[in-house]
DNA sequence: CATGGCACCATGTGATCACAAACGCGGGCG
DNA sequence: CGCCCGCGTTTGTGATCACATGGTGCCATG
């Protein structure tokens, strides 16, 4: 989920079992439940690697991020009081330190945290679930787009997030998220 | 997810293998790989169930029925030709047979057979298997549900479905689509 | 008769093994 | 020099086993 594996890395069962001290078969199970959510792809041949994502693909899993989490924003609305505002910028600024580093991985990881904890006020565990499992998905991509694009500066579009959640102005909210996650993944296919 | 095991019932891994001819390996993989999408639930105890959903997540996974589904519904407009229309006719005068014979898994499959039919043409595979997902997770809801409306006849807003989408009518096939998945779950709430 | 405890049985987990398939490398041939 | 075949090794799959845990039903006791 936080790009720590580029795109197309093989992986095999005995190699994460030795890597965490376990069985195969506690791997086994990991890794399946893994493929199930899409986080991972299966040759036909039942070899693992992480997916090498077409642009249809990528394309289409932005269009669900931007159609689950302007829905998880829109419903995180009624319930954001100031203490999330804070908790927000809080990480907000943590995303700018980590850019400074060149940290890929940590990047994602921030940016996502941002979003999850705006999300998590929606109270709706089955869609955050499912967004997700589309982060899941766009892990190893989100590396090869960061590692692309050299960012310099936290993204401007969580500012407007957050100057819309302190308005209560849910269309200003809608578009900045919509925004947000549609403007890196542009990048990527273009 | 057509509702041939009602919510609450306890799985077994050795019962699962016996009745698929099976060791316990397989049944516990199809079974984890269930639980990670949502379609199982697993007490803390690692004893599997079919779930019994609260009002709250049925409203929920109805909302992203909604969601989801009206994005593919839409999306297949462009591609949607007579060849498409007819065959969802078909489908739709074989539920009303199956209705007629008080038969919920065959009515609950012949159903989502109609909307994957049409989603089918939206061409967005990620899409369409988180909307199957979502599926998967009211399975048994779904049954109790039909047990319990006694449905006398096919659903009308599939007639309205394939209106808009003779008339290449957008809205109204949003309009169409969300009223039709909203529908029977509103009542299970209620 | 109700209730609490106890023993047994069923159940999930992780490890290991046997096996088949496929991947990759090297050598030989065109 | 390039391509193809073949073999060895790696890899995934399914079965089986030992073990710990939790659920269940029975029995004894108040």
């Amino acid at each position: 989920m936080f790009g720590q594996i580029p795109p197309g890395a093989p992986l095999t069962l005995r190699g994460i079992g030795r890597e965490f001290d376990v069985s195969m078969t506690p791997a086994r199970e990991a890794v399946q439940r893994l493929v199930a959510e899409g986080a991972l792809s299966m040759s036909a041949s039942g070899r693992v690697s992480t997916p090498e994502l077409s642009n249809d693909r990528i394309e289409e899993l932005a269009a669900l991020r931007a159609l689950l989490e302007v829905e998880l924003a829109s419903r995180a609305i009624p319930r954001a009081h100031m203490a999330l505002i804070d908790r927000l910028q809080t990480i907000n600024t943590g995303i700018s330190e980590i850019v400074a580093n060149r940290d890929a991985a940590g990047y994602i990881r921030a940016n996502l945290e941002f979003h999850r904890t705006l999300y998590l006020r929606a109270q709706a565990p089955a869609m955050l679930a499912m967004a997700e499992t589309v982060w899941l998905q766009l892990g190893p991509t989100m590396r090869a787009l960061y590692t692309r694009l050299r960012r310099s500066e936290a993204p401007h579009y969580h500012r407007l997030i957050i100057a819309a959640l302190k308005a209560g102005d849910e269309p200003g909210l809608r578009l900045a998220v919509r925004s947000d996650v549609t403007q890196g993944l542009k990048m990527l296919v273009g």
